[in-house]
DNA sequence: GCCATCTGGAGT
DNA sequence: CTCCAGATGGCC
C-alpha cells in the first residue's frame, strides 16, 4: 500500500492543468496516500490532479492552499506513475497531458456505475392494472431486487415502475455496483494443443522468470494456432493470481475473437475499446485499479489501465500499425507495453506471423526471446509465390490484370474455386491529370493528391479527409473535358474485372465501400460460404475469417510503396503482401499467390516470394554492405506543429540553423533537412527531416538532440520514426 | 489551460 | 493620454 498522508502534511501535487512543476498542497481533513486522485484549488479554478511526490516545501508556506477533495477512485499505484513519466518523456508530451489524456481523467471524475433497485414496503395501490398486478407478484415486501430482474421476470416495462415510484408505492435506489469478478475455467481446456504448440508453450514457460520482464516473440504461421498458445499462458498468469491485458488491434476486437476468450475461460473477459460506453470503461477501470478486473482484452488505449498487479501483456498481431496513435498524445502501444511490462516486472508476448523489423532487431540483439511456431493446421506448407512480370505483357494500357492472371481466375471459376485480387488503393484512380497543361490534382489543404472515387462522385484527399467535385475542367488552365485518370484504384480494378468476366460473381470490398461492421461480417461469411466467385479487395480482406474456398491470391500491384521515401515501404510490403498470399489454400486444396510486378528482380519481392522474414533480413543487411549504407537508413520526421505560421516557421529555422549532428555508435543523425510546409485541419505542420539510422535508440537521440532547444510554448514537437503520411 | 497583468502601437 | 490587442507568466 502506497505511503499515507495525514492532516497537516505536504504532498506534491501533479495537476491535470497543464503545468510545468509539481505542486505543494497542505492535507487537510481528509488523508491521501501517494497516486491519490484528488481535486485541488489552481488560482480561481479547481482542477483534478494526481498526489505524486511528499511535498518539495521550498514553497512560501503562507501561500500554501489544501486540498478539496479525494476522488473515490483507485489511485495509481508507483509503476503506474512512473510508466506514465517515462511515457511522457519518450512521446514528448508534458506529464500532466500525458495524465489527463492517457487516464481518462474526464470519465473517472463522474462517480461509478450505478444499477436501479426496486423496493417496496408492502403496500398496494388502488388501481391496479394488469401489469401493476404481474410487477407486485414478483416483489416481495421490504426485500431490495435490480430493477432489471424484477423487469425481466414480470416482464412490464420501467415506465410502469417508474411512474410508481413517482406516487411513492416503491422506491428505485441507485447502488454502485460492486465489483463482480468473473470466475474463470483456467484449468480445463477445450482445444488440445498438438505437438508444436505444446512444444511453444514450454518454451515460453520454460522462458518466463517470476517477477522478472520477460519479453517474448512469439512468431508463427496464419493457422499455426498462436492463440492457442498465449491462452495456455493467459491461464497459468490467472491461476498465479495476475492480471493480464490482451492487446489487439482495434479492427481485430470482434465477436469471434471475445468468443474464443470465452470459451477458454468459461466467462467473456473485460472488453475496452471505443464502443465500450463512458459508464463502462469508468467501471473497467476500478475494477483494474482495485485488481479485481482480472482479464482485459481491448486496443491500444487499454495500457493505460492503472492494473497493480499486471502479471502479463500481449500485442496480439504487433506489427500492427493502428498500434499507433496518431493524433492527440502520440504513442506506440506495442512499445509502451514493453515499457509498461519492463515497470512492472511481467510477461510480454508480441505475436505475429509477420513481426516487426524492430522486434525482429530485439531477438537479434538478444533483448527478446523468440518462440516459432511452424506449420499450419492441416496443411503442410504456405502457397507456393510465383511473379508475373507485367514487362513481358502486351497491350495493357489501362488495363492491370495480365493475360496470365486471367487464365489463372478463369481456371478457378472453371473448378467453382475463388480468387482473390488484392489492390491495397482506395477508390477509382490515385491520380488525376490535365491532359492539356499536366496539372496533378492536388488537395488544397495539405500537400497529397486528391484521389477520385466513383463510389462517391467526389475527389477525396486520403490525408486529411477534405472532399471535391470530380472537375470537368482544370483548375489551372481552364480546359474543358480533358481530365484523365491516372492508374488503377480498387473501383476501377473491378470495372475491368467485371467486364472481363461478367458472368462471375464479384464482390468488392474496401473500407470506404463498407457502411457497417455487420454488413461487412456478412460479406465476409458469404465469400466464406462459397457465394463469391472472384473478391476483389484493399488490405481490409488481409486478415480475420478463413475462406475455405480461395485458391488463388493475386497481389495486382506488389509495387506499390516500394518506391518514396517512407522508410518502411520495404517491411510494410512484405507483410501486408504475406498476409494476404497466406490466405490461399487449405488442407483440401492447396492454393497459389501470384504477384503481378515491373521490378521481379526487386529484393523485397525476391524476399516475399522466399516466404522467410530471414531472408527479408539478410537481404536488407546486404544492402548494407554493398552501398555502405546503414541497413534500413531512412528519414525520420520531427514534426513542428502550431497554429500559427510565423511560430512554427520561426522555430524549424532555429532548428535547422543551430543544430549540431550527432553520433555514436548506435546512430547517426545527418542533420536535418527542411522539408515544405503544410496545413492540415488549420494546424500548420512543418516537417522536419534527418537521416538516421534505423534503431530502437532513434528517438532517444532525436530526443537528446531537441534538448539543445528551448521550445517555445505554442509550438509542439511530434518524433515520427514512421513519417510515411507526412510524405 | 486559463486568467490577470503587462506592453506597446495607433488613435484622439 | 486612452484604448485595445496580443504577449507574458503564475498558478502551490
Amino acid at each position: 500500500m502506497e505511503e499515507e498522508f495525514k492532516k497537516g502534511d505536504l504532498v506534491a501535487v501533479l495537476p491535470s492543468a497543464p503545468i510545468d512543476n509539481l505542486l505543494d498542497y497542505k492535507v487537510s481533513d481528509i488523508s491521501v496516500r501517494l497516486g491519490s486522485f484528488v481535486v485541488v484549488p489552481l488560482g480561481p479554478r479547481r482542477v483534478v490532479g494526481v498526489v505524486w511526490d511528499k511535498g518539495a516545501g521550498d514553497f512560501d508556506q503562507s501561500k500554501l492552499r489544501s486540498i478539496i477533495k479525494v476522488l473515490d477512485v483507485p489511485g495509481l499505484d508507483h509503476s503506474f506513475r512512473l510508466f506514465l513519466e517515462k511515457v511522457s518523456e519518450y512521446n514528448l508530451v508534458s506529464l500532466p497531458l500525458a495524465l489527463a489524456r492517457l487516464t481518462r481523467l474526464p470519465e473517472l471524475t463522474e462517480g461509478p456505475k450505478v444499477e436501479k433497485y426496486c423496493q417496496w414496503d408492502g403496500t398496494l395501490p388502488s388501481k391496479m392494472t394488469p401489469p401493476r398486478k404481474k410487477l407486485f407478484q414478483v416483489l416481495e415486501p421490504g426485500k431490495e431486487i435490480l430493477a432489471k430482474e424484477v423487469l425481466a421476470r414480470s416482464g412490464v416495462g420501467m415506465d410502469v415502475l417508474k411512474r410508481l415510484a413517482l406516487r411513492n408505492f416503491l422506491q428505485l435506489n441507485d447502488k454502485f455496483i460492486r465489483d463482480k469478478a468473473p470466475l474463470m475455467n483456467l484449468v480445463r481446456n477445450t482445444v488440445e494443443l498438438n505437438t508444436e504448440q505444446r512444444l511453444a508453450t514450454d518454451a515460453i514457460f520454460d522462458f518466463i522468470k517470476e517477477d522478472e520482464f520477460s519479453p517474448i516473440l512469439l512468431k508463427g504461421v496464419p493457422g499455426a494456432g498462436k492463440t492457442e498458445v498465449f491462452l495456455e499462458v493467459i491461464a497459468k498468469k490467472l491461476q498465479e493470481g495476475k492480471q493480464v491485458l490482451v492487446l489487439l488491434p482495434e479492427i481485430a476486437l470482434t465477436a469471434q475473437i471475445i468468443k474464443r476468450f470465452k470459451d477458454r475461460f468459461g466467462t467473456t473477459p473485460f472488453e475496452w475499446h471505443s464502443s465500450v460506453s463512458k459508464v463502462e470503461k469508468r467501471q473497467i477501470w476500478r475494477m483494474a485499479g482495485e485488481g479485481t478486473a482480472r482479464l482485459v482484452v481491448g486496443a491500444r488505449s487499454a495500457l493505460f489501465l492503472p492494473f497493480t498487479n499486471l502479471g502479463l501483456i500481449v500485442v496480439d498481431e504487433e506489427h500492427d500499425s493502428s498500434y499507433k496513435q496518431d493524433s492527440g498524445v502520440i504513442y506506440n502501444a506495442r512499445d509502451m507495453a514493453v515499457l509498461r511490462a519492463s515497470i512492472c516486472k511481467a510477461t510480454i508476448i508480441l505475436v505475429s506471423a509477420t513481426p516487426s523489423l524492430e522486434s525482429l532487431v530485439n531477438v537479434k540483439r538478444e533483448k527478446y526471446q523468440r518462440v516459432d511456431l511452424h506449420s499450419r493446421y492441416g496443411v503442410a506448407t504456405l502457397p507456393e509465390i510465383g511473379i508475373i512480370d507485367m514487362k513481358g505483357e502486351t497491350g495493357l494500357s489501362g488495363k492491370w490484370v495480365s493475360g496470365a492472371l486471367i487464365k489463372e481466375i478463369a481456371d478457378r471459376l472453371h473448378k467453382k474455386e475463388q480468387s482473390l485480387l488484392f489492390l491495397n488503393r482506395r477508390g477509382y484512380a490515385p491520380i488525376t491529370v490535365c491532359a492539356n497543361c499536366g496539372n496533378q490534382l492536388g488537395c488544397p489543404d495539405c500537400d497529397a493528391q486528391l484521389v477520385e472515387h466513383q463510389y462517391f462522385k467526389k475527389m477525396i484527399c486520403h490525408q486529411c479527409g477534405a472532399r471535391s467535385v470530380i472537375p470537368n475542367e482544370c483548375p489551372d488552365c481552364g480546359t474543358v473535358g480533358m481530365m484523365v485518370p491516372l492508374g488503377p484504384g480498387i473501383e476501377r480494378l473491378a470495372e475491368e474485372v467485371k467486364s472481363i468476366f461478367n458472368e462471375a460473381r464479384i464482390e468488392v470490398l474496401s473500407s470506404d465501400l463498407v457502411e457497417s461492421t455487420s454488413q461487412l461480417k456478412d460479406t465476409l461469411e458469404r465469400i466464406a460460404s462459397g457465394d463469391v466467385d472472384i473478391i476483389i479487395g484493399t488490405q481490409i480482406i488481409a486478415k480475420g475469417h478463413n475462406f475455405p474456398y480461395l485458391t488463388l491470391v493475386a497481389v495486382v500491384d506488389a509495387d506499390i510503396g516500394l518506391q518514396g521515401g517512407d522508410f518502411r515501404a520495404a517491411e510494410r510490403t512484405f507483410q501486408i503482401i504475406r498476409q494476404v498470399t497466406g490466405r490461399s489454400g487449405r488442407a483440401e486444396i492447396p492454393g497459389i499467390a501470384l504477384l503481378q510486378t515491373w521490378n521481379p528482380k526487386h529484393p523485397v519481392i525476391q524476399a516475399i516470394t522466399s516466404n522467410d522474414d530471414e531472408v527479408f533480413w539478410e537481404i536488407e543487411s546486404r544492402e548494407r554492405e554493398v552501398t555502405g549504407t546503414p541497413p534500413f537508413s531512412q528519414y525520420i520526421g520531427v514534426i513542428i506543429s502550431g497554429k500559427n505560421l510565423d511560430d512554427v516557421e520561426g522555430f524549424s529555422q532555429v532548428l535547422a540553423r543551430d543544430s549540431q549532428p550527432l553520433a555514436d555508435e548506435n546512430y547517426e543523425l545527418f542533420g536535418p533537412a527542411p522539408a515544405p510546409i503544410t496545413r492540415i485541419q488549420g494546424r500548420v505542420r512543418y516537417r522536419l527531416l534527418i537521416k538516421a539510422e534505423k534503431g530502437l535508440r532513434v528517438q532517444r537521440a532525436i530526443r537528446a538532440w531537441l534538448s539543445q532547444f528551448r521550445v517555445p510554448n505554442n509550438i509542439r514537437l511530434t518524433i515520427d520514426v514512421d513519417p510515411q503520411r507526412f510524405l
